[in-house]
DNA sequence: GCCCAAACAGTAACCGGTTACATGACCGGC
DNA sequence: GCCGGTCATGTAACCGGTTACTGTTTGGGC
């Protein structure tokens, strides 16, 4: 048994093709005997009309290509969650896809979503600008996220990293701590590289003189806590640790709770992006309302699918300070809110 | 600008359109001649071939359509995490959508996915058998998740709460707790129905004679700790919580830690899907792998779409106890690993 | 009673690919 | 030198919709 098909309907109801397409869509001039004769034909038959067929020759899908990395596990999560709220609020599909395992090439994922989607959603922290033009389809709409600063002919939502980790640096030595570790991330990674630049611009701010304890890390929880558990042995002294993202600063955490070290009297802990395991740790972030994030690109992006041809835009998404008990000792022990 | 077509390429490659697509697809009797032309004028165009209208003819889409619904948090994050890992390892885009907000109709998010994808993954725990027979499409290869036990049509990936649920009440019982209060999910939920009910059963083998403290919940953090503080206020006497997910066991730790009860001490707590934050909490609950089921969900689609007609399958997905410091004071301290 | 416009319905082209079938060139065997 | 087969390529139909254009009917105004 095959679905039934338009010419199916038009066959049961005595009339063409033309005809059905205009009384289920609502459109045009069809007589009230018509249209309810169709009606009828398509609900016997259980007609559902062809999705691919119909964005073939309208030039519209209707659908939204996502292209993310293998974000380690929260981000990826919460913005895809963002999204996807988004996107079904606003009548749009997602067609999801990341950019890691059998797909080296970051082009054949682009390349798959060609004539499936209405725009483009790219996420790609890891890619250098120009890996990313020679990538990027010329025609279709496209909002990058994160992308490369230089990048001013894409539309381009990204992270303000340097606000939020300026007003966290701030805040720890304002609290009295100077020998101040940052667990950074990834090295190609965009982000990355603006905490990092941003931490050493606040240190010299607010702790002029002070040394500049940078150290590489990678994204993971384990990384977080090999790094603390290494120092600890080497007789590093801190006094607090900035990690480039929550996960790395629950590794922190742990090793430090290991090795019998109170947090915050000891050594203050603070992370990046306010997962929501962060709250339930009572973990000092800066919070990146990583969903809100997921939906402005999608909103931005539909905005964009409406105008003929709109200009790229750019768009920073700022980012808060969250002080909670790994940094504050007034407010350890409040437990989760 | 529009793109280029595959017409586009033949005029300038000076063959049919028949040639570029047996040259570009690499499957059939074409002169090395002919294919480095058409190569070459392919590159020069920046040609990219137009998935919607190939799968059109083609009638395959290597896309599979995924329906969930508004599953809390977590949930819903750690499942499309597995699908799409698994799915982009075996080259099959994700369509997603999700079965809330603007589409009350289930059937409506279905129907936009006809003619898109090859196969579909269903997860409806909150609709009943006969809503979602009417709403799924007859002829597209379809896996329910958790659906009704009683579609025996329709190939169903299930998790085995009762045998998780009557582990974990073994180990409560074990450890001398007798009133054991059950914070169930939604009503309509297929898997808070099957966990109650094995509360129901377990404590009958394990706790003969007790009473079965059963209350409603809603799967949420709030419900748990609103509800354990309705309890404590009216004087109710427990010795532990049963949670029928995570969420709300966090929710309860909340709350009795405000109340300045002390963990498992005085009131045991456990709940179920081991989602990340459990390990980090150190709270007992039944593992449901989630993302795995995610991955497995893909891998059987998938393989039911290389068969021609297969036997609709029923997979039990097994879960685990994860015995963890909210139960169990040996454990306690040990801290996340 | 005639003319013209409006309302409705059908024909067929088109969206961008794939592929069954037809065609023609070329080759070897007799 | 003719025949049959193989190989490369082109022609055109098809996938399942939409819609510009055309044709027919109907009805109102004069």
């Amino acid at each position: 048994m095959v679905e039934a098909t338009i010419r199916d309907v038009a066959r049961r109801a005595q009339v063409s093709t033309a005809s059905v397409s205009r009384a289920l869509n609502g459109v045009n001039n069809v007589s009230e005997e018509t249209r309810s004769r169709v009606l009828a034909a398509a609900t016997d038959l259980g007609y559902v009309p062809h999705a691919g067929a119909r964005s073939l020759s309208l030039a519209r899908t209707n659908a939204i290509g996502v292209v993310l990395p293998d974000v380690h596990g929260a981000f990826f999560s919460e913005i895809v969650r963002g999204m996807d709220s988004e996107a079904s609020k606003r009548g749009y599909l997602l067609l999801l896809s990341n950019m890691h395992g059998v797909n080296p090439q970051p082009d054949s994922v682009l390349r798959a979503m060609r004539g499936r989607v209405d725009g483009l959603l790219v996420m790609a922290p890891h890619l250098d600008a120009e890996t990313l033009i020679r990538a990027l389809p010329a025609t279709t709409p496209t909002v990058l996220i994160n992308g490369p600063g230089e990048l001013h002919d894409y539309s381009n939502l990204r992270l303000d990293n340097g606000a939020g980790v300026d007003a966290l640096i701030c805040h720890l030595t304002s609290l009295g701590r100077r020998r101040i570790i940052h667990l950074g991330g990834p090295r190609n990674n965009v982000d990355a590289q603006e905490r990092a630049a941003a931490f050493r611009s606040a240190m010299e701010r607010y702790a002029p003189g002070e040394d500049i304890l940078d150290l590489p890390g990678d994204f993971t929880e384990k990384a977080g806590e090999e790094t603390i558990r290494r120092l600890l042995s080497q007789g590093v002294q801190f006094d607090a640790v900035f990690a480039a993202n929550d996960m790395m600063a629950i590794g922190v955490l742990q090793a430090l709770k290991k090795a019998g070290l109170q947090v915050p009297a000891d050594v203050a802990v603070a992370g990046f992006d306010d997962v929501p395991l962060a709250r339930h740790l009572d973990l000092t972030t800066v919070r990146a309302r990583i969903a809100e994030l997921g939906v402005r690109a999608i909103a931005r992006l539909v905005e964009m699918l409406g105008n003929g041809d709109p200009e790229p835009f750019q768009e920073l998404h700022s980012t808060e300070l969250v002080v909670r008990g790994t940094t504050d000792p007034r407010s350890l022990g409040r437990g989760p809110r």
